[in-house]
RNA sequence: GGGGACGUAGCUUAGCUGGCUUAAAGCGCUGCCCUGUCACGGCAGAGAUCGAGGGUUCGAAUCCCUUCGUCCCCGCCA
């Protein structure tokens, strides 16, 4: 009797069994007529088949063997690449479809130029190295799906065409035929959608939804990507973070060998700004940014003493352990990098003894001031000091920057490590130096935190408010962000007045979400996690690109197929479109 | 829009302070040899207008300018 196979799921068990294969043939190795291939299934699995003096196919011809499953020979059954104890012999070879010559070696496409690799994608992915990222995903979707569907979550498919709300990132747009002159937009989130949902009632709603945004590409970002996005009503911040939680920790399980901590550690966001000078602490490592103001205020340097004196100016710094062995070449590239980001110097401090430090500038300091320095840092011999005066903001800005670079220079992150926080209470508003006016931090719906409106609303000190807005940061990257929303028709005009939006232009771009608001509206919240970026984290990867099976290059060009690319002449013509 | 890195056989790279290069190596490819190999081994061979264009020079892969492409970062990403 005749059985299909594939290459993973042959064992001893099957010895004697007539068998037949299907894959692709990884490498065929000739020894004076004795003719060996590994044949290769989905999943990366190789089978060695002997295939005698066949030997009219090559790597990555797809092919189907017929054959016998046998026990190998004695001193050839221990070997690594391969099923190692049994082998196909087989009868008959049938090439089902030959491999043209191949542009790189399959099994090395990760060493490949991934423009190359991205132009033939699909041999690529034929690499198990990189087919195993999207076993992966697939398994990460389904435990998000299996999770969220036993607390009673339900998923609902949002609008890929819809409305243009251009605020945040540019829309891409998609000229309507039907309406000549007209745009539809492909959301950059499925945010009102979502709101909307609540009002119906569905009070638990996620979906697994591809994202669109026309702005400038990274490693962390493509134009498409895949959220988790996720709403619930009647809730408190604590119950969404507890869902998350638990969605990640199942996640997490999928992985072996990795375990999970919950509940999250929660910063709030001046608390990671002052620790790490940014709202993405990276908690893998220490170098926590200290301020330093009053004990270098005594000294005689003037700059320091400057910029304290200025009003809304600090000295703060970060210790770089076993950074003084630091060369002036080094050194030079830190100063360089923290004035790339804006700092106006960096001074700096070899520590050379418990109360003693090394620096061009050490002599305008007295050495109780010294002594204070290596104190507050819990400084060792060999560290490295480094300081930036400025006012607040952009002192802890660079210090954060500098931690990062620093750290990665000297290789004292530690890697296999998943370190998750939650940042809370964001700032409501930001100002915007070019338009004079108040923006939202996060977006317009979230709910500002309720003391802080009522404090310093009347007073105009919008700078204050925080809001109900929280991130979730994964080693250093946000990987999600979400906030409880203003269910509170009064309370959304007051916002947008504040953000300079009169009520006429708020209907024009959100009139059917404030309309769906007027007819009970529950309390609701939620957030949104970027799959791709969890699991190229997870993963150890540097690239979103990596699990993600056709992506766009840094020029938001798809190397495979070409697009974007110019259309006919006829296709602009039905849409009402001119090219200049 | 700005800063940086890279571009040399099908792939990965060396050479690049100008001439010892008729551009080198590993992998892959082609042919021959080998009956237990699995990063097989041995022998032989094909394969490169050094991304493109221009310039400097007696002479350019190497220096200069322009341009194209890819990657990383800043800006941007409510």
């Amino acid at each position: 009797m005749l059985r299909t196979h594939t290459c993973g799921e042959l064992t001893e068990k099957n010895i004697g069994q007539t068998v037949t294969l299907c894959g692709w043939v990884d490498t065929v190795r000739d020894h004076g007529g004795l003719v060996f291939m590994d044949l290769r299934d989905r999943y990366g699995k190789t089978q060695l088949v002997r295939s005698g003096a066949v030997t009219d196919y090559k790597s990555e011809d797809c092919v189907q063997v017929t054959g016998t499953v046998r026990a190998r020979p004695k001193g050839t059954e221990n070997l690594k690449l391969v099923t190692g104890k049994i082998e196909v012999a087989s009868d008959a070879v049938k090439v089902l479809s030959a491999g043209a010559p191949l542009p790189f070696e399959v099994q090395k496409s990760r060493q490949t130029n991934e423009d190359l690799r991205l132009q033939y994608r699909y041999l690529d992915l034929r690499n198990p190295d990189v087919q195993k990222n999207l076993f992966t995903r697939h398994r990460v979707c389904q435990t998000i799906r299996r999770v969220l569907d036993k607390r009673d979550f339900i998923e609902v498919e949002t609008p890929i065409l819809t409305k243009s709300t251009p605020e945040g990132a540019r829309d891409y747009l998609v000229p309507s035929r039907v309406n000549q002159g007209e745009f539809f937009a492909l959301p950059q989130s499925p945010q009102l959608f979502k709101q909307i949902l609540m009002v119906s009632g569905f009070d638990r709603y996620f979906q697994i939804a591809k994202c669109f945004r026309d702005e400038d590409l990274r490693a962390d970002r493509q134009p498409e990507f895949t959220q988790l996005d996720m709403e619930m009503s009647f809730l408190e911040e604590d119950d969404l973070f507890g869902v998350v939680e638990e969605t990640l920790k199942e996640i997490l399980k999928d992985t072996p060998g990795l375990s999970l901590k919950t509940p999250f550690p929660r910063l709030t966001y001046q608390e990671a700004m002052n620790r790490f000078g940014s709202d993405k602490p990276d908690l893998r490592f220490g170098m926590e940014i200290k301020e330093v103001g009053t004990m270098v205020g005594k000294s005689e340097f003037k700059i320091f003493e400057d910029v304290i004196a200025a009003g809304g100016g600090v000295v703060a710094g970060i210790c770089l352990s076993g950074g003084g062995d630091i060369s002036r070449k080094d050194i030079d590239g830190l100063i360089e990098f923290s004035k790339a980001e804006g700092a106006s110097g960096l001074a700096y401090f070899k520590v050379t003894s418990a109360s003693a430090l090394d620096s061009p500038i050490a002599k305008f300091f007295p050495a109780v001031s010294q002594a204070e320095l290596v104190n507050l840092f819990g400084a060792k011999p060999g560290d490295l000091l480094l300081l930036i005066a400025d006012q607040k903001p952009k002192t802890l800005k660079v210090l954060g920057a500098l931690r990062l670079h620093a750290a990665k220079w000297k290789n004292i992150i530690p890697g296999g490590v998943f370190n998750f926080s939650w940042v809370t209470d964001f700032p409501l508003f930001k100002y915007n130096e070019e338009e004079k006016r108040w923006d939202s931090e996060h977006h317009p719906f979230t709910a500002p935190n309720e003391a802080d409106w009522k404090k310093f609303k009347p007073s105009g000190e919008f700078g204050k408010i925080r809001s109900r807005a929280y991130d979730l940061v994964l080693n250093g990257s946000e990987i999600a962000s979400g906030s409880v929303r203003i269910h509170d028709e009064a309370l959304q005009k007051e916002i947008f007045e504040t953000i300079g939006l009169n009520a006429k232009e708020a209907a024009a771009r959100f009139g059917f979400l404030l309309k769906a608001f007027e007819f009970g509206a529950p309390p609701h919240g939620g957030i949104a996690l970027g799959i791709d970026r969890i699991l190229a984290i997870l993963l150890g990867l540097d690239s979103i690109r990596e699990v993600i099976a056709f992506p766009k290059n840094q020029k938001a060009v798809c190397p495979m197929t070409g697009a974007p690319s110019p259309v006919s002449d006829r296709q602009l013509k039905e849409l009402g479109i001119k090219i200049r």
